[in-house]
DNA sequence: CGTCCCCTTGAGTTATTTCAACACTCGTGG
DNA sequence: CCACGAGTGTTGAAATAACTCAAGGGGACG
């Protein structure tokens, strides 16, 4: 089965004790579950596995991919630490999940905090909230992809990457600019040329290609 | 209030009986409701407002809006006889919807629905299938909008818009050629000449600019 | 030191948008 | 009955944003 044994042979480690470690899905909701190393690029759950597991990023990133049958690829999200994901309601995944970096995530089983949801409302309630969090920003999303610019989108993509960092905060992007661009629509050309001209018009600074030093005036590059 | 007085300053007229008419909102969850009546273009719901009605298309159709600063539009997605919209896991709409046609439309109040399933975990779990259902359809269009061409977004479009229709049949498209565009996140003109080109190539048949006759080979221009 | 991977840049191409004109339908009112 | 205007859809021509193809730079690592 999956999570012990992935597609590629790998055997990720188990960190933490397998048993019943506390894993905070929700704001008082955490249940039995443990945690696990991925390694850079190695998938979490692959397109149509049974979803028995909801996950939690420990630290690192993840991505989650969908492809088209001719190779186009998509990147719905990315899920920073913290980020709860995975989390189907029907029995398989609709699309494969993969370490950006090396990651600990935390695993819990979906039919235990199905349980628990039957039981509690509350919990319930906050199952839903999770699902309906995504939607939210999935909507967000969408309105970027249908309608904004290759600049508002990277201006976009940069001010929900900061997170809580102000202008003149530095910060790191786990991802390659090819995952960036299936993000975004883009290709990487399109996404390179867009990180060159926001640095040129002093919207961020690019000590590295992926650290990143926003200026305030790269809000306005949002549309 | 909203669902009694819109503010365009017209009164929707209650059909059915103000009260206790049951209304389903998913298989086994039935409460009590009520149904009214919106012109063509009329305001079901709008942006920030508190979300204190779950809605049920009874006829017609209902397009979610969203508008950007300067005045890009995009629909997030169309609601047709059987669908449920509106339903927030927050206090207020991210949205507006407007009827696209003439609709009725079932309004059952949100508290009534809340109380239910937090009474209930089978009740809340199908309330939490109706949001993750919304959640996978918004991924493909995610993929359509970020990855499709033009004459494939109207392949699809066209696909998901038949229901049942088989090829040969012919269905109606409620909606504009604006509101396509806006929902496939391009302008008229482009959406017109897929819908040209795919009549010349024969994946369709157009009687009349929203009467469509399907065949076979549309499938293949689906991307 | 060489190789691989990732990123950037340039030049030419293309899909889509923009701008403009025109056709069609449907009410309304003369 | 016809003229008129508003709303909607189609088409053409020019402009443009993004893509494709191609080359080269730089860092990491064996």
């Amino acid at each position: 089965m999956h999570a012990l044994q992935t597609q590629n042979g790998n055997v990720p480690s188990a960190v933490g004790g397998e048993a019943g470690r506390s894993i905070e899905l929700a704001p008082g909701v955490a249940l039995a579950g443990f945690v696990m190393r991925f390694e850079r690029n190695e998938e979490v759950f692959a397109e149509e596995e049974d979803a028995d597991f909801v996950y939690k990023v420990i630290s690192g990133a993840v991505r989650d991919v969908r492809i088209l049958a001719d190779g186009r690829r998509q990147i719905g999200a990315f899920h920073m630490p913290g980020d709860v994901f995975g989390l189907e309601c029907g029995e398989q995944h609709r699309y494969s999940a993969e370490a950006v970096v090396d990651c600990e995530i935390a695993l819990v089983r979906r039919a235990a905090l199905e349980r628990a949801a039957l039981r509690d409302g509350t919990t319930a309630r906050k199952l839903w909230a999770l699902t309906a969090g995504d939607l939210l920003k999935l909507q967000d999303h969408m309105l970027l992809l249908a309608r904004k610019t290759a600049r508002e989108r990277v201006a976009s993509f940069l001010m929900r990457m900061s997170g809580r960092a102000a202008a003149g905060d530095a910060f790191d992007l786990p991802m390659s600019r090819l995952d960036i661009a299936d993000h975004l629509g883009l290709t990487i050309e399109t996404v390179s040329r867009a990180f060159t001209q926001l640095e040129r018009d002093h919207a961020i600074a690019m000590p590295a290609a992926r650290r990143i030093v926003l200026n305030d005036r790269l809000a306005l590059a949002e549309g």
